[in-house]
DNA sequence: AGATAAAAGGATATCTTTGTCTTATTTTTA
DNA sequence: TAAAAATAAGACAAAGATATCCTTTTATCT
């Protein structure tokens, strides 16, 4: 389904938005601790998502991850796609050259509506809130 | 979603369903032309689905594989379960330990309703026939 | 019986993903 | 200004997935 890289990329998208806020910012080494994932590995998947502009970092003491104003639109669906790319959302699940609604492969509208329920769904910050509310 | 091995599995077995019936056999050979898929590597593939008894397979000069009457029910749950494991319909997407419909990640019920909609296909040989009827 | 055709199985190679370690760069704070 | 804290970046290691090759076993056909 999604890769680990992925997995990690979005368990901590969720508690970046979670625990920050304002000027409250979360290190690389307390998100790793926090969904108990390697820490070096999680980094280069955070430093992945703050160059495609998903998420906000800062350097130096008191700096860390955290969701900027330009950030509160971002989706589960851009963080597949910074992590993962493109495939889930484009390539037919059984790796056919041609599968479209016209000469569809067994799985065509299954995974279709897989699809379209993952790029309907709210933004992080809004996930994160309605994980806090239960 | 799924992996390499079980994209060319479940290609493999839909052309097998195609392509045999009564004492008609295929040759890992020719299905991997077919598919046009590494032939050695496809070779294990059916191997392991004919050792779980998802197809069957016949040695020896005009042998090859087929659906017999007992594969007739084979679904394409079995044998994405036979080559990738049960993680699709058993494990969070996240990878979360616990993830439950009391404790749900933000994409359980997304991804319950895929799971249930694969579940409910039909079999392997309903499925082929469905496709040259297009 | 011998030749041939095909699956079964094992060993190995290559590539990708995942994980670790070290150093550089930037920012804050004392 | 120096030390400390944090991200950024690069090299490397380990594990897993994918792919190839070779030998063995079994069945068929002449």
């Amino acid at each position: 389904m999604f890769s680990k890289s992925c997995k990690y990329a979005i368990r901590a998208v969720l508690h970046i938005a979670a625990h920050t806020g304002g000027e409250k910012k979360i290190g690389a080494k307390e998100i790793a601790e926090a969904l108990e994932v390697p820490k070096s590995f999680l980094a280069k998947l955070l430093q992945q998502l703050a160059r495609h502009h998903l998420i906000s970092s800062s350097k130096g003491a008191g700096g860390g991850f955290y969701l900027a104003p330009e950030n509160q639109e971002v989706s589960l669906e851009d963080v597949i796609r910074c992590i993962d790319g493109e495939d889930l959302f484009t390539s037919c699940a059984l790796g056919l050259p041609v599968c479209s609604s016209d000469k569809p492969c067994p799985l065509h509208c299954h995974t279709l509506a897989f699809r379209q329920s993952i790029e309907q769904m709210r933004s992080i910050p809004a996930l994160a809130r309605e994980i806090k509310e239960n």
